[in-house]
DNA sequence: AGTGAAAAGTAATGCCA
DNA sequence: TGGCATTACTTTTCACT
């Protein structure tokens, strides 16, 4: 068994840094009882093995007039690559994320959009721009995400 | 009209902070022309009206030993509430985030667990967490997401 | 709204246990 | 790995435009 890549601290640092991502090491040293320097070595070490892939701040797209979610779930012709379905879909700005599945569906869209129209012109971007031979949609009434 | 909440500088703002949430206010007040105070007030105010809601870390969950994902869409009893989906499905520490949808399913819930057996235990306590007739899950191979 | 400067706090680094 | 001390930056505040 190989040395275990996160320890306890480790994990309490994470979260921290979950709860607030500008948080600063004096602050995280404190809550772990370790010293700055200690706290900041852990944190780049963290970026080095891969665990921390960034740091980013949360948004309130509704705020921001982009106020309507949407899951697309979509089919492809049975010769379409994953890559080529991430491609695809990822080159619209409505793309929030892109899952690839295994069965059916074969991809599951998470779009935000102005409005209900915008949604539709979305969609049909969205069918047009690959293989697509069928799509369902659901739309987000409410959401609750952790942390 | 009012005066629109965000204007293009804060747009530049909000971009650097979604591509590195950590950036400081002196990096950012040279790429947007503006002084370090200026920008401050700017990230200060975004705060305050909510179109910031916070700063988080990103995180490699595979890296953590959680390395599978899936969306599992529920049905549930026509008495249902949006609150009380929420608040069952919500509990459960696999479940990343629980969207209430309009239609059929009633909500989408995006799991992370460590392996496929996590993800069977994780399915039946959600099954059994309210008042869930149906469940479909949709295996997630590979993820994209923005920014 | 924005600027510039001072004071306080924080980050980064090197050296030693 | 962690602690400590030093130096360099950054944040924060305030008076002024």
């Amino acid at each position: 068994m190989a040395e275990e890549l996160v320890d306890a601290v480790d994990h309490s640092i994470l979260r921290l840094l979950r709860e607030d991502g500008r948080r600063t090491f004096s602050e995280m040293a404190a809550e772990v009882g370790l010293s700055v320097a200690a706290v900041k070595r852990r944190v780049d070490r963290l970026r080095d093995v891969g665990v921390i892939t960034g740091f980013t701040v949360q948004i309130d797209h509704s705020k921001l007039g982009w106020a309507v979610e949407a899951f697309t779930e979509l089919r492809y012709l049975g010769t379409t690559g994953a890559g080529e379905i991430v491609q695809t879909a990822s080159a619209l700005p409505e793309v929030q994320a892109v899952f690839t599945i295994a069965g059916d569906p074969d991809a599951l869209i998470w779009l935000r959009v102005r409005d209900v129209n915008h949604l539709q012109q979305a969609i049909e971007r969205l069918r047009r721009s690959g293989k697509v031979t069928g799509t369902k949609t659901l739309m987000v009434l409410g959401t609750w995400m952790r942390s």
